[in-house]
DNA sequence: TTGACCGTGCACGCATCATCCATGGTATAC
DNA sequence: GTATACCATGGATGATGCGTGCACGGTCAA
């Protein structure tokens, strides 16, 4: 295993805690777009820091792209998939794929992550 | 975000430090099966007894099995992908499919985690 | 004026992971 | 027979990542 292989570091980084689900928060959001404080009480148990720190590193990666409304009332920034962060999608769909055909104790719930969800 | 979702849960484990190496190591091995100290060679970087936790939570929920072999002269131990380990695969391989698309800096190297490699 | 919201960033404490070492049992080297 | 190396694992101690709590500056509503 070569530590400057592009698989892996994708994958050091993409695992990072909160990465994949602050991506598919971002895919639900209409045109693909949410604001940070959406995001925030979306993710249950993230942290402002955290949040923040995620944004910055996917946005360096190329992931999403930031928009700071400094006109607006309070200052709004919105964050939105690029194209390549789109397919991240598929990964995270891959993942759901499997844990619905290995994990039955699965239920639908009507939320993000169930068999009822946007995935 | 339901905590008790399926795919909440999934993603947090699979994305911890090592999973998906680890996984991608015994698929590479013969039958799909590693014994320990080839995966610790193997995976640069990781210590013994991380890899050690890391087995053990694979185990528990029933991606690998665990085989002693107590006759021989130091002790074996050889872990095996389960059917629903080897469908983990498929994640990996979108990641590299992702990788490949959007990070046009890979090169070829000729290990597991390039153009060239099982994936 | 007061208070609430927004997105960030700081100081501090805990949880996770790395580093180093120890174990018991058996093979080979000398 | 003594020494040394390998194997898989687990403990003790540091370093790093992440959570907790707080504060900021700016603008709105009450």
């Amino acid at each position: 295993m070569d530590d400057a292989c592009t698989v892996n570091l994708t994958v050091r980084y993409l695992t990072k805690k909160w990465m994949l689900l602050i991506i598919l928060e971002l895919y639900k959001g209409s045109a693909h777009t949410r604001r940070f404080s959406d995001l925030r009480d979306s993710l249950d148990g993230i942290t402002p820091k955290v949040l923040s720190e995620r944004l910055k590193e996917l946005e360096e990666e190329g992931i999403l792209t930031r928009n700071v409304d400094a006109t607006a009332f309070p200052v709004r920034a919105e964050y939105t998939l690029t194209a390549s962060g789109l397919e991240i999608v598929d990964v995270i769909r891959e993942i759901k794929r499997w844990a619905l055909k290995w994990k039955i104790e699965n239920i639908p719930c009507g939320k993000q992550d169930c068999k009822v969800c946007v995935l």
